[in-house]
DNA sequence: GCTGCGGTCAACCTTTTGGTTGATCCGCCC
DNA sequence: GGGCGGATCAACCAAAAGGTTGACCGCAGC
């Protein structure tokens, strides 16, 4: 058959050169391009198509430092034209990546700690325009719609943001114009939904599953 | 000259086979053994001892998962006698996770975004019995010495990172075996040092400081 | 029109946390 | 060997947060 030809998006050289390794073993796999981020995964892919060279799966990482991110960057690509299938393979299987990568578009989603030959297949469902999923991602859908009254509400996750920030409930209150006890209401609300009973564990938890972003940048 | 034995640790295959393939690209590398996580990198080392193999550098990830982490196994290896320098290589550049990599008895520090030239400095530099630390960490290490006052000490980082995963006061005493009282005193301590005066901010602020990692990352 | 839900508020009480003072122990450095 | 700083602990009080109950309003859907 004739080789896939596959386009790696990851900010480690040493990730790049792990996946280059790991899939050119099998025969039927070959590296178009590698890119650092998704601008230069865009500008590749550009470029790829302008000397009519064929990219048959996208294999993208999430986190990529300052460029581009993976999400933005897999959207991004299924605005082109007959689009590649995009896999993202990440680290992390928390629920928002997950949501996010699906709306985004992508094909499959699998982790980094996966053994070669489940990889392996993940490439090769893609390309036939197929999904994939890890078996961990899959299991955290299913237990998502099978629970779906543990959704916060916009207001709560809005309390949630202002809580990570490091106020009280008093400059919350004044912060959004409500009285306290309105605060003490939503953050019980929020407890309950998380299954938690103080502050900062919700905090740890929507970090945790990205319900909020965390004041690192 | 006589190749440089190596063992790899890290949960990641991707990961092991990129640095496989990048430092056996030099032809003064080989690697001597993989390992999946501290346990596993702990039978290697034995079983290599025992067939009488040199090991010259282990490449040690933090964070493995479910299995024994980096910074423990580090520690088991510094107790072998004339053990093997542990050169780390991992993803995340916060002081809490730096501090207790030196403490451990590492020899260096590097991240994985590293260039693959400079990955292979650090092992030569490893190898020789060298301090080897990434550019970004080794400007951590500075300021913290010329300005110690405010620094905080090891186990006020350590009670950070705790009070980061939401453990109330009683549950940090217990995870770290001593009083409730202590607790509060290095809390008290932690707030002062970092100019706030409630949990939530402390750990707001040491996230953006990236004194300590998020749960999220 | 009624119901359900989200958002708002209050009173009351318990638990946790924050702040202070003071103390002991240990290891390190001059 | 005396001083210093880090880690440990205790008692006490004040402030903040957590938990419960109950209430009102506005809006969307049946």
């Amino acid at each position: 058959m004739v080789s896939l030809r596959i386009l790696l998006v990851d900010d480690h050289p040493v990730v790049r050169a792990g996946l280059r390794a790991m899939l050119t073993e099998f025969e039927d796999f070959s590296v178009a391009a590698e890119a650092a981020d998704g601008d230069a995964a865009l500008r590749e892919l550009a470029r790829l198509r302008a000397l009519g060279e064929r990219v048959d799966v996208v294999l993208m990482d999430l986190q990529m430092g300052a460029g581009m991110d993976g999400i933005t960057a897999t959207a991004a690509i299924r605005q082109l034209d007959s689009p590649p299938p995009v896999l993202i393979l990440t680290t992390y299987d928390t629920e928002s990546d997950i949501l996010a990568a699906v709306e985004a578009g992508a094909s499959g989603y699998m982790l980094k700690d996966a053994p070669p030959e489940q990889i392996r297949q993940a490439v090769l469902s893609a390309a036939a325009g197929e999904t994939a999923l890890a078996p961990k991602v899959a299991a955290l859908l299913m237990s998502r719609i099978s629970s779906p009254q543990t959704a916060l509400t916009a207001r709560e996750v809005q309390l949630l943001e202002l809580l990570a920030t490091g106020l009280t409930n008093r400059a919350i209150a004044r912060r959004l114009f409500i009285s306290g006890a309105t605060v003490k209401t939503h953050l019980v609300h929020i407890y309950g939904k998380l299954g938690v009973d103080n502050r900062t564990s919700a905090i740890a938890l929507a970090a945790q599953r990205r319900i909020i972003r965390t004041p690192g940048h």
